[in-house]
DNA sequence: TAAAAATAGTTTGACTATCGAAGTAAATAA
DNA sequence: TTATTTACTTCGATAGTCAAACTATTTTTA
């Protein structure tokens, strides 16, 4: 490896740490700083993890931002009681509660998508479409590395 | 914008988005999993910011990872009795706490170090010397976007 | 098919991280 | 010298988390 190329790496480096130390925090302030100030990042996350299509289980919709059952219990009152998601009984079986997001939680779950956007947009700013090719198996083979990490 | 284009566009943003939403979780696993079990990722940030040089004192670690002075306090007693920081009063200013890590704080400093490492390395798997520096971009662009949010 | 086991979710009690407000000690300005 | 500001700490309140015990329902099994 060059000299040029030690130093790419430890910038790339660096600012990977910067960018994962502080993209959830900037989500925060930027949650605090628009319609929907009583919502956290992780009541953001739980809204993310119902969706919009498909109707999911309070234990699926834990298990994906990994809390417990019964942290998930409680994150559900509170988003129910502000206005943001439903609970439902599962007809097929009863025991199941089916969890979906109300007008108002569809509203910040789009708004939160365009965040999403807008960063992934700046992410790619100035690059062809090869570049973007490239850029696109970066972010791949980090995240395959992280799930594989998930499985051990 | 062609079809395809907006597929990698689509697909690059949506692994972003789980990179961003499991990166935190996987570490805090991967600390559990580790000689350090009695380090959350919050500590571990602490330590990250405390870092091995540069003496800081305890509101500039506070600043960089967004919390308060007196939540800075009591991360700092605990860390200070599992072994890993120290605290020592300044001699130029006796009302400012200057932190340093201890050798068992070092230790798992750099660690982390390698854990993000391994991460960076992961990202730019089989990449030639031009995609990297189309990858550096990204990243950069990404991390410029967010200092821009953080600043209003 | 009746009884036992498993599953989904909730309640409870304990613990931890966080904050803001008030307090202390030291430095700086008036 | 006194008043103000600064750096940190203490205190009390609040919110998120978990594990264990509990309820209701479904599935297994004897």
């Amino acid at each position: 490896m060059g000299e040029t190329l030690i130093t790419n790496f430890e910038q790339i480096n660096s600012e990977l740490v910067g960018v994962f130390n502080n993209v959830m925090w900037i989500e925060e302030a930027a949650l605090k700083q628009s319609l929907f100030k009583d919502l956290s990042i992780k009541d953001m996350h739980t809204i993310e993890a119902i969706s919009m299509y498909e109707e999911k289980s309070a234990s699926e919709v834990a298990r994906i931002i990994h809390i417990t059952p019964s942290s998930m219990t409680s994150a559900i009152d509170k988003l129910v009681e502000k206005g943001y998601v439903e609970r439902r009984r599962s007809i097929q079986d009863r025991r199941v509660v089916k969890l979906g997001l109300t007008h108002k939680g569809r509203i910040v779950y789009r708004a939160h998508q365009g965040f999403h956007r807008d960063m992934a947009r700046n992410f790619l700013e100035g690059m062809s479409s090869e570049d973007v090719t490239v850029v696109q198996k970066a972010i791949h083979n980090l995240m395959s590395y992280l799930t594989r990490l998930l499985q051990k």
